[in-house]
DNA sequence: TGAGTATGCAACCATTTGGTTGCATTGCTC
DNA sequence: GAGCAATGCAACCAAATGGTTGCATACTCA
Protein backbone atom coordinates (compact mmCIF):
# COMPACT_ATOMS: atom_id res chain seq x y z
CA UNK A 1 0.00 0.00 0.00
CA UNK A 2 2.59 2.52 1.00
CA UNK A 3 5.02 1.29 -2.03
CA UNK A 4 1.98 2.02 -4.19
CA UNK A 5 1.49 5.95 -3.05
CA UNK A 6 5.18 5.82 -2.93
CA UNK A 7 5.64 4.81 -6.67
CA UNK A 8 2.71 6.91 -8.04
CA UNK A 9 4.70 10.28 -6.10
CA UNK A 10 7.10 10.37 -8.59
CA UNK A 11 6.61 11.94 -12.01
CA UNK A 12 8.68 10.32 -13.88
CA UNK A 13 7.20 7.21 -12.82
CA UNK A 14 3.78 8.33 -14.01
CA UNK A 15 5.20 9.13 -17.40
CA UNK A 16 6.02 5.19 -17.04
CA UNK A 17 2.97 3.81 -16.49
CA UNK A 18 1.40 6.31 -19.25
CA UNK A 19 4.49 4.96 -21.60
CA UNK A 20 2.63 1.51 -21.10
CA UNK A 21 -0.92 2.61 -20.66
CA UNK A 22 -0.09 3.41 -24.52
CA UNK A 23 1.37 0.75 -25.28
CA UNK A 24 1.82 -2.59 -23.19
CA UNK A 25 4.29 -4.74 -22.78
CA UNK A 26 7.62 -2.81 -23.65
CA UNK A 27 11.44 -3.52 -23.34
CA UNK A 28 13.64 -1.44 -21.08
CA UNK A 29 14.93 0.36 -23.91
CA UNK A 30 11.92 1.40 -25.04
CA UNK A 31 10.79 2.78 -21.74
CA UNK A 32 14.14 4.95 -21.38
CA UNK A 33 13.54 6.66 -24.72
CA UNK A 34 10.80 8.75 -23.46
CA UNK A 35 12.64 9.50 -19.95
CA UNK A 36 15.43 11.82 -20.81
CA UNK A 37 17.67 10.33 -18.41
CA UNK A 38 20.24 7.30 -18.48
CA UNK A 39 18.95 3.74 -18.56
CA UNK A 40 20.43 3.48 -15.05
CA UNK A 41 18.16 5.60 -13.95
CA UNK A 42 15.15 4.31 -15.36
CA UNK A 43 15.71 0.97 -14.42
CA UNK A 44 15.52 2.32 -10.70
CA UNK A 45 12.27 3.91 -10.90
CA UNK A 46 11.00 0.53 -13.15
CA UNK A 47 12.32 -1.51 -10.02
CA UNK A 48 9.86 0.67 -7.78
CA UNK A 49 7.09 0.22 -9.83
CA UNK A 50 8.12 -3.30 -10.13
CA UNK A 51 7.94 -3.42 -6.46
CA UNK A 52 4.72 -1.97 -6.00
CA UNK A 53 3.39 -4.51 -8.31
CA UNK A 54 2.04 -1.92 -10.93
CA UNK A 55 4.37 -3.42 -13.84
CA UNK A 56 5.72 -6.78 -14.13
CA UNK A 57 8.39 -7.78 -16.29
CA UNK A 58 8.89 -10.80 -18.48
CA UNK A 59 12.09 -11.77 -19.61
CA UNK A 60 12.30 -13.23 -23.07
CA UNK A 61 15.38 -13.85 -24.60
CA UNK A 62 17.71 -11.19 -23.67
CA UNK A 63 14.97 -8.43 -23.97
CA UNK A 64 12.71 -7.82 -20.57
CA UNK A 65 9.52 -6.85 -21.79
CA UNK A 66 7.48 -4.65 -18.77
CA UNK A 67 3.24 -4.98 -18.83
CA UNK A 68 0.50 -2.55 -17.17
CA UNK A 69 -0.85 -4.13 -13.64
CA UNK A 70 -3.52 -1.67 -12.59
CA UNK A 71 -4.91 -4.28 -9.66
CA UNK A 72 -3.48 -2.35 -6.77
CA UNK A 73 -4.67 1.34 -8.52
CA UNK A 74 -8.04 -0.54 -8.05
CA UNK A 75 -7.10 -1.48 -4.28
CA UNK A 76 -6.21 1.88 -3.03
CA UNK A 77 -8.94 3.40 -5.21
CA UNK A 78 -11.43 1.46 -3.15
CA UNK A 79 -10.07 1.10 -0.10
CA UNK A 80 -9.05 4.50 -0.21
CA UNK A 81 -9.92 7.23 -2.29
CA UNK A 82 -13.88 6.49 -2.86
CA UNK A 83 -14.47 6.72 1.14
CA UNK A 84 -12.85 10.24 1.22
CA UNK A 85 -15.25 11.29 -2.37
CA UNK A 86 -18.19 10.47 -0.11
CA UNK A 87 -17.10 13.37 2.17
CA UNK A 88 -16.97 15.79 -0.19
CA UNK A 89 -20.63 17.21 0.81
CA UNK A 90 -19.99 16.31 4.59
CA UNK A 91 -16.81 18.15 4.60
CA UNK A 92 -18.47 21.42 2.83
CA UNK A 93 -21.24 21.62 5.20
CA UNK A 94 -18.06 21.46 8.03
CA UNK A 95 -16.33 24.41 6.45
CA UNK A 96 -19.80 26.24 6.03
CA UNK A 97 -20.34 25.48 9.26
CA UNK A 98 -17.70 26.96 10.66
CA UNK A 99 -17.58 30.02 8.91
CA UNK A 100 -20.70 31.00 9.76
CA UNK A 101 -20.13 30.69 13.26
CA UNK A 102 -16.65 33.15 12.85
CA UNK A 103 -19.32 35.30 10.96
CA UNK A 104 -21.49 35.38 13.75
CA UNK A 105 -18.97 36.00 16.72
CA UNK A 106 -17.81 39.31 14.09
CA UNK A 107 -14.49 40.21 12.62
CA UNK A 108 -12.76 38.12 9.99
CA UNK A 109 -11.19 36.06 12.51
CA UNK A 110 -10.19 34.01 9.71
CA UNK A 111 -7.13 36.01 8.62
CA UNK A 112 -6.41 37.54 10.93
CA UNK A 113 -3.66 35.82 12.95
CA UNK A 114 -1.28 35.08 9.75
CA UNK A 115 -0.89 38.45 9.01
CA UNK A 116 2.26 40.09 10.78
CA UNK B 1 -1.31 16.99 -9.43
CA UNK B 2 2.06 16.48 -8.86
CA UNK B 3 1.61 17.79 -5.02
CA UNK B 4 -1.79 15.50 -4.09
CA UNK B 5 0.53 12.45 -4.86
CA UNK B 6 3.89 13.55 -2.86
CA UNK B 7 1.47 14.60 -0.13
CA UNK B 8 -0.10 10.50 -0.48
CA UNK B 9 2.89 9.56 -0.49
CA UNK B 10 4.01 9.95 3.21
CA UNK B 11 1.96 7.21 5.94
CA UNK B 12 2.26 10.20 8.72
CA UNK B 13 0.18 12.13 6.06
CA UNK B 14 -2.22 9.78 5.43
CA UNK B 15 -2.83 8.98 8.68
CA UNK B 16 -3.27 13.05 9.19
CA UNK B 17 -6.64 12.25 6.47
CA UNK B 18 -7.36 9.27 8.22
CA UNK B 19 -7.77 11.55 12.00
CA UNK B 20 -9.77 14.33 9.79
CA UNK B 21 -11.52 11.94 8.41
CA UNK B 22 -12.75 10.29 11.79
CA UNK B 23 -13.34 14.06 13.17
CA UNK B 24 -12.98 17.01 10.48
CA UNK B 25 -12.17 20.22 11.71
CA UNK B 26 -9.16 20.03 14.21
CA UNK B 27 -6.39 22.04 15.50
CA UNK B 28 -3.06 21.31 14.91
CA UNK B 29 -2.67 20.38 18.93
CA UNK B 30 -5.00 18.18 18.35
CA UNK B 31 -3.57 16.35 15.01
CA UNK B 32 -0.19 16.25 16.26
CA UNK B 33 -1.20 14.11 19.54
CA UNK B 34 -1.94 11.22 17.13
CA UNK B 35 2.01 11.77 14.92
CA UNK B 36 4.71 10.77 17.94
CA UNK B 37 6.47 13.15 16.65
CA UNK B 38 7.08 16.84 17.34
CA UNK B 39 4.38 19.70 16.58
CA UNK B 40 6.78 21.14 13.89
CA UNK B 41 7.22 17.85 12.17
CA UNK B 42 3.88 17.66 12.41
CA UNK B 43 3.55 21.24 11.12
CA UNK B 44 5.31 20.19 8.17
CA UNK B 45 3.37 17.55 6.80
CA UNK B 46 0.35 19.83 7.36
CA UNK B 47 1.89 22.45 4.95
CA UNK B 48 2.24 19.79 2.54
CA UNK B 49 -1.29 18.51 2.33
CA UNK B 50 -2.93 22.41 3.00
CA UNK B 51 -0.34 23.09 -0.69
CA UNK B 52 -1.85 20.32 -2.06
CA UNK B 53 -5.40 21.60 -0.92
CA UNK B 54 -6.37 18.44 0.94
CA UNK B 55 -6.81 20.10 3.68
CA UNK B 56 -8.20 23.70 4.36
CA UNK B 57 -7.27 25.86 7.67
CA UNK B 58 -9.16 28.14 9.05
CA UNK B 59 -7.88 30.38 11.84
CA UNK B 60 -10.68 31.18 14.88
CA UNK B 61 -8.70 33.76 17.38
CA UNK B 62 -5.28 31.81 18.47
CA UNK B 63 -6.49 28.14 17.26
CA UNK B 64 -5.66 27.14 13.27
CA UNK B 65 -8.49 24.46 12.62
CA UNK B 66 -8.15 22.13 9.69
CA UNK B 67 -10.98 20.47 7.49
CA UNK B 68 -10.85 18.22 4.96
CA UNK B 69 -11.26 19.11 0.66
CA UNK B 70 -11.65 15.98 -0.81
CA UNK B 71 -11.73 17.49 -4.10
CA UNK B 72 -8.20 16.58 -4.90
CA UNK B 73 -8.73 13.22 -4.60
CA UNK B 74 -11.86 13.02 -6.84
CA UNK B 75 -9.77 14.52 -9.31
CA UNK B 76 -7.06 12.11 -9.69
CA UNK B 77 -9.50 9.45 -9.32
CA UNK B 78 -11.08 10.52 -12.48
CA UNK B 79 -8.31 11.30 -14.33
CA UNK B 80 -5.99 9.10 -13.60
CA UNK B 81 -7.00 5.59 -11.44
CA UNK B 82 -10.06 5.15 -13.10
CA UNK B 83 -8.54 5.05 -16.60
CA UNK B 84 -6.05 2.43 -15.66
CA UNK B 85 -8.44 0.56 -13.56
CA UNK B 86 -10.63 0.07 -17.13
CA UNK B 87 -7.32 -1.56 -18.34
CA UNK B 88 -7.09 -4.78 -15.92
CA UNK B 89 -8.34 -6.93 -18.81
CA UNK B 90 -6.83 -6.16 -21.38
CA UNK B 91 -3.34 -6.21 -19.74
CA UNK B 92 -3.97 -9.32 -18.28
CA UNK B 93 -5.00 -11.00 -22.02
CA UNK B 94 -1.66 -9.04 -23.10
CA UNK B 95 0.26 -10.75 -20.49
CA UNK B 96 -1.53 -13.94 -21.36
CA UNK B 97 -0.24 -13.31 -24.62
CA UNK B 98 3.08 -12.70 -24.35
CA UNK B 99 2.89 -15.74 -21.79
CA UNK B 100 1.74 -18.12 -24.65
CA UNK B 101 4.20 -16.57 -27.14
CA UNK B 102 6.78 -18.06 -24.70
CA UNK B 103 5.61 -21.37 -24.57
CA UNK B 104 4.84 -21.56 -27.74
CA UNK B 105 8.42 -21.06 -28.42
CA UNK B 106 9.27 -23.51 -25.42
CA UNK B 107 11.77 -23.20 -22.61
CA UNK B 108 11.14 -21.10 -19.45
CA UNK B 109 12.49 -18.29 -21.14
CA UNK B 110 10.66 -16.06 -18.07
CA UNK B 111 13.15 -16.45 -15.79
CA UNK B 112 16.32 -17.70 -17.54
CA UNK B 113 17.72 -14.30 -17.27
CA UNK B 114 18.14 -13.18 -13.43
CA UNK B 115 18.88 -16.86 -12.40
CA UNK B 116 23.19 -16.30 -12.21
C1' DT C 1 -1.19 43.56 32.73
C1' DG C 2 0.96 39.24 33.14
C1' DA C 3 1.01 34.15 32.74
C1' DG C 4 0.07 30.48 29.99
C1' DT C 5 -1.23 28.44 25.56
C1' DA C 6 -1.31 27.83 20.41
C1' DT C 7 1.12 28.55 16.67
C1' DG C 8 4.99 30.29 13.39
C1' DC C 9 9.74 30.64 11.76
C1' DA C 10 14.66 29.42 11.13
C1' DA C 11 18.74 26.81 11.58
C1' DC C 12 20.46 22.49 11.69
C1' DC C 13 21.13 17.31 10.98
C1' DA C 14 20.69 12.39 9.19
C1' DT C 15 18.61 9.65 5.81
C1' DT C 16 16.43 8.90 1.50
C1' DT C 17 16.00 9.88 -3.23
C1' DG C 18 17.10 10.66 -7.99
C1' DG C 19 20.59 10.83 -10.76
C1' DT C 20 25.34 9.79 -12.63
C1' DT C 21 29.55 6.85 -14.36
C1' DG C 22 31.99 2.50 -14.94
C1' DC C 23 32.09 -2.13 -15.54
C1' DA C 24 30.12 -7.03 -15.69
C1' DT C 25 26.93 -10.42 -17.55
C1' DT C 26 23.76 -12.58 -20.76
C1' DG C 27 22.07 -13.54 -25.29
C1' DC C 28 21.52 -12.80 -30.33
C1' DT C 29 23.66 -12.93 -34.84
C1' DC C 30 27.05 -13.36 -38.36
C1' DG D 1 33.69 -17.75 -31.48
C1' DA D 2 33.63 -12.63 -32.12
C1' DG D 3 31.18 -8.65 -31.86
C1' DC D 4 27.29 -6.16 -30.67
C1' DA D 5 23.08 -5.24 -28.00
C1' DA D 6 20.18 -5.42 -23.72
C1' DT D 7 20.36 -5.52 -19.21
C1' DG D 8 22.32 -5.83 -14.25
C1' DC D 9 25.16 -4.25 -10.37
C1' DA D 10 27.89 -1.10 -7.45
C1' DA D 11 29.96 3.09 -6.04
C1' DC D 12 29.34 7.65 -5.80
C1' DC D 13 27.12 12.46 -5.49
C1' DA D 14 23.79 16.42 -4.89
C1' DA D 15 19.45 17.65 -3.51
C1' DA D 16 15.17 16.73 -1.21
C1' DT D 17 12.90 14.91 2.88
C1' DG D 18 11.67 14.12 7.65
C1' DG D 19 12.91 15.11 11.81
C1' DT D 20 14.92 17.99 15.72
C1' DT D 21 15.81 22.25 18.93
C1' DG D 22 15.41 27.12 20.07
C1' DC D 23 13.15 31.16 20.01
C1' DA D 24 9.51 34.65 18.48
C1' DT D 25 4.70 36.01 18.01
C1' DA D 26 -0.30 36.21 18.77
C1' DC D 27 -4.20 35.34 21.50
C1' DT D 28 -6.93 34.18 25.95
C1' DC D 29 -8.04 34.63 30.52
C1' DA D 30 -7.56 35.62 35.38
Amino acid sequence: MDAVFKALADSSRRKLLDQLYRQNGQTLGQLCQCLDMTRQAATKHLALLVAANLVVPLWRGRDKYHYLNPAPLKQISEQWINRYEQRILPALRDLQTSLDEIDRQGADASSRHPSK
